[in-house]
RNA sequence: GUGACAGUAGCUCAGCGGUAGAGCCCCGGGUUGUGGUCCCGGUUGUCGUGGGUUCAAAUCCCAUCUGUCACCCCA
């Protein structure tokens, strides 16, 4: 017979990955305090499905973009539908406040989610074509202390999590449409300019993409783009005002922010406050971002609702466990009470099975291998497991209605009767 | 989508035309029923996949897939 092992198949999992026990303890965390936080600022929880008709992120990205065209996973299906994995949460969110007539909730309507985005890009550490973000919303004001609400939030849920060593948090505003077109007219118009200091991929950007230039890394774009005219100078009265009171929110509750003009938000929908949590590493440099977003006033309008003020933010959870997984001197010092049960011989095993069971709901943290035969195999692994006692059972105990319990710290031993021993064993471990 | 490099045991890797290897892990044992150290033994592989060159390919060539890095892009 031919043994054939079944591996991920080629190209249809490219970027897909197994996540690993050893890895699933942070994600644990993770899922653990999501609610906590949500809860402390009033969100409910959301889930939406992983499927959406691929012209609503069409609609929402804009067609034509690299996004759409590259970026996204989409196929059609046995019914010959055009549909998109989703890339995104909030477009998919967006439509299932105006399916479900969210609308009409009391204001602010704040949600929040978490799950996995899928995305058709060429792999590398970090971006794989599944993702998973957690992402929260808050829907119906536009009042600037919402703006500074959801980077609390984004900022407190860090320090829930225990990561607010490094961070930093990046704001700015890309003001509201009437500011944004003559802003980047003017803009093409300075980098048309200084058209031959720039790289070369900038040159191409400056047709298609001239925002992005601001964020370029080579060396010889940054003193034009350090000059370059910034949109936050070039804010209409109301986006200025706005992004102003914004900031002093974030004094209030004592948020340390830095204004970083060069904060590009891809989509057109965003408008005024953007803003990104930075991790950075030791000698201060910023890293990536751990959490980002902005406000989208005008996308329930491109999806057919009424104009609905909206902001939100999401987080790439692979991001947050990388950090976790960087403190995790810290995270492991709590060793776990164990003990484990041995049992040998047939009514031994018999007995220590029957033992396991009636100590399950003890609160005891229990470990068996009573798969193995001998009892040196059996205090093999209670002693990988760093068990603190071992309670042994063989064929004499069986019969004599006792157990042995183990100090395996001293290695001492001695005889307790079977109806004693949850009291001793309870009694042992709070030393 | 573009370019560079890589893929050999569960993991880290050596071998680079002539019988497929090491360390770690895993499993068992070191006489009656007791772990950590030590000692002994064992399992594991279509050498990523497909094709080609050769008497002979893990080794050379081509294609392909996957990974890593950089770019494009970054919701």
């Amino acid at each position: 017979m031919i043994k054939k092992r079944f591996s991920k198949p080629p190209l249809a999992l490219r970027g897909m990955r197994d996540i690993l026990p050893k890895e699933q303890i942070y994600w644990d965390k993770i899922r653990k305090t999501l609610p906590k936080v949500a809860k402390d600022f009033g969100f409910k929880r959301i889930d939406t499905p992983l499927l959406e008709q691929m012209e609503l992120f069409k609609r929402t990205v804009g067609e034509g973009t690299d996004i759409v065209e590259k970026e996204m996973y989409t196929f059609i299906t046995k019914g010959k539908e055009k549909v998109a994995l989703r890339p995104e949460f909030t477009a998919s969110i967006v439509r299932a406040f105006l399916e479900n007539g969210m609308d009409r909730w009391p204001k602010p309507v704040k949600i929040y989610s978490m799950g996995p985005l899928f995305r058709y890009e060429r792999p590398q550490e970090g971006r794989y074509r599944q993702h998973h973000q957690l992402d929260f919303e808050i829907f119906g004001r536009k009042d600037p202390l919402v703006d500074a609400q959801i980077i609390l939030v984004g900022a407190y849920l860090l320090k829930k999590l225990g990561i607010t060593k490094r961070t930093k948090i990046l704001i700015s505003s890309i003001g509201c449409l009437e500011c944004r077109k003559p802003y980047i007219k003017k803009l093409v118009e300075y980098f048309k300019n200084h058209k031959s200091g720039l790289c070369k991929d900038c040159k191409n950007r400056l047709k298609k993409n001239p925002l992005r230039i601001l964020d370029c890394k080579e060396a010889a774009c940054e003193p034009i783009t350090n000059k370059a005219p910034k949109l936050i100078d070039s804010l209409c009265q109301e986006c200025h005002n706005h992004f102003k009171k914004t900031l002093s929110y974030l004094e209030e509750v004592n948020l340390k922010y830095e204004i970083d003009p060069s904060l590009v938000r891809g989509l057109d929908y965003y408008n005024r406050t953007v803003f990104e949590i930075v991790a950075r590493d030791k000698e201060g440099n910023n890293k990536y971002a751990l959490l980002g977003g902005g406000r989208y006033d005008g996308l329930a309008e491109i999806l057919g609702g009424k104009q609905i003020p909206a902001i939100g933010f999401g987080s790439g959870i692979e991001r947050i466990v990388t950090e976790l997984m960087q403190n995790q001197k810290k995270e492991k010092v709590k060793e776990k009470k164990r003990v484990f049960i041995v049992g040998f011989g047939e009514l031994g095993k018999k007995k220590a099975f029957q033992l396991f069971n009636d100590l399950l709901s003890s609160g005891i943290n229990l470990r068996e291998s009573l798969g193995r035969d001998s009892i040196k195999a059996q205090l093999k692994v209670a002693d990988k497991e760093k068990a603190r006692l071992a309670l042994i059972i063989g064929q004499k105990e069986a019969l004599d209605e006792t157990v042995i319990l183990r100090d395996m710290q001293i290695g001492s031993q001695e005889i307790i009767p079977r109806d004693k021993i949850l009291k001793q064993v309870k009694k042992m471990l709070r030393k």
